[in-house]
DNA sequence: GGGGACAGTCAACACCCTGTCGACTCCGCT
DNA sequence: AGCGGAGTCGACAGGGTGTTGACTGTCCCC
């Protein structure tokens, strides 16, 4: 991971210009107010009222610091999306040590990173289906994490540890979309879930199967 | 498949007692209006008044039908999940005859089926997030896909075809859960897909290497 | 054939939420 | 003193939902 991540125009601070202002406090409070009231209730049930009022100004005053509640949202994501983007950190470089054990690490720094921000995440995932820019921020958080499993199976293939088979893209695709999918049946209560503690040992075997093709752990 | 299906208590119609009438016609005037506009456009951008002047009568009179929009989805969705559940037919009975066939079989029903009615599909798991009773329906359908596809692998396990490891369940899930993820990116434009002509195989090759941990073709 | 019962209909209302406008304050700077 | 911009909010316009109450037609039973 830590992958080259093209700059989000991530929703410029509207008003203000460089510099410490009390503008920020309120900026950073709205933000706050978000996560907390996100841990309580769904995304629609949360108005500009209430973000405003947790923030300690009226509703007119939010739109001096968002364009709107989607964008408080995305705000939020942004940071979610930048620590999962260092997550993986250098683990799939150093595969060939000891295979099993960095793709396990993989998949566990994908399952608490987002577990750490549970309420954004599942937040954005609602939305997800009505805006389009949380769409495209998350499509491309997606997209990295794809694209650096996706070279790491190449390596693997390219020192012999892995056989050949489905293009390394769409193996790393459909993996990805287990994991994805599976995590979001874990922590939202929706869909037929794997028990918490089982999750990562799991989808692990199924990544490991689908990768190295073979029961035994991969050859270090 | 065709799995016995919980009652899902769906939405009774309201008003009318037994027996043709006026309100039939319109009670699918609404649907189809529904089917019709969401080929078009987001759920969220359909107003009841959409809906109403669709199937030509005023707002009030479309309350009188249902009592929200998302009942309106429901039922759609009801339909859909009918169907979903008739769709594996006796394919999984038969796995011994040709497991691969078979599976790519259901694999590809899976995605016809839901492709068939792509924009309900879509739509319901654009309002799961807010919608509990959208949620558990859909949970429902999921969760009897999840225990076909176990017992077929706990039954290919028993004859010797597929070797022990994952709780049969747990691997279910995980594949099953990879499907609609994929399904999902595949149609909504949200995220890394495959190519919809190779999506049906890309995983089905992870299916039969997960299930049968193997490279060749699960024995016949 | 008069009268209840009920399907079916809608104008009008109450309510809530979003987003905008214009006026206001406060503060630093010149 | 006075200009300009950050910061603030009351009040409004607009659009959506859900409800009420009054109206029409029709069937059916006495």
């Amino acid at each position: 991971m830590t992958v080259a991540r093209t700059p989000t125009g991530a929703v410029p601070p509207r008003g203000r210009r460089a510099g410490r202002s009390a503008g920020d406090d309120r900026e950073a409070a709205i933000l706050a107010t978000a996560e907390r009231l996100l841990e309580q209730r769904s995304f629609g049930d949360i108005s500009i009222d209430d973000l405003a009022r947790g923030a300690g100004i009226s509703r007119p005053t939010f739109y001096f610091y968002f364009p709107s509640k989607d964008a408080v949202l995305l705000t939020l994501l942004d940071r979610v999306t930048a620590e999962a983007d260092s997550a993986g950190g250098d683990v799939l470089d150093r595969l060939a040590e000891d295979p099993r054990a960095r793709w396990r690490e993989l998949i566990g720094r994908f399952h608490a990173t987002f577990g750490a921000h549970r309420a954004v995440v599942l937040a954005c995932a609602q939305v997800r289906g009505t805006n389009a820019e949380v769409r495209r921020l998350w499509a491309d958080v997606l997209e990295r994490w794809v694209q650096a499993v996706q070279h790491a199976i190449e390596a693997e293939r390219r020192r012999g540890a892995a056989p050949g088979g489905l293009p390394a893209r769409d193996l790393s695709i459909a993996l990805n979309s287990m994991n994805e999918r599976v995590w979001y049946a874990t922590f939202a209560d929706d869909g037929p879930a794997v028990a918490e503690r089982d999750v990562v040992d799991v989808l692990l075997d199924v990544w490991l199967t689908a990768i190295y093709r073979d029961t035994a752990p991969p050859p270090a």
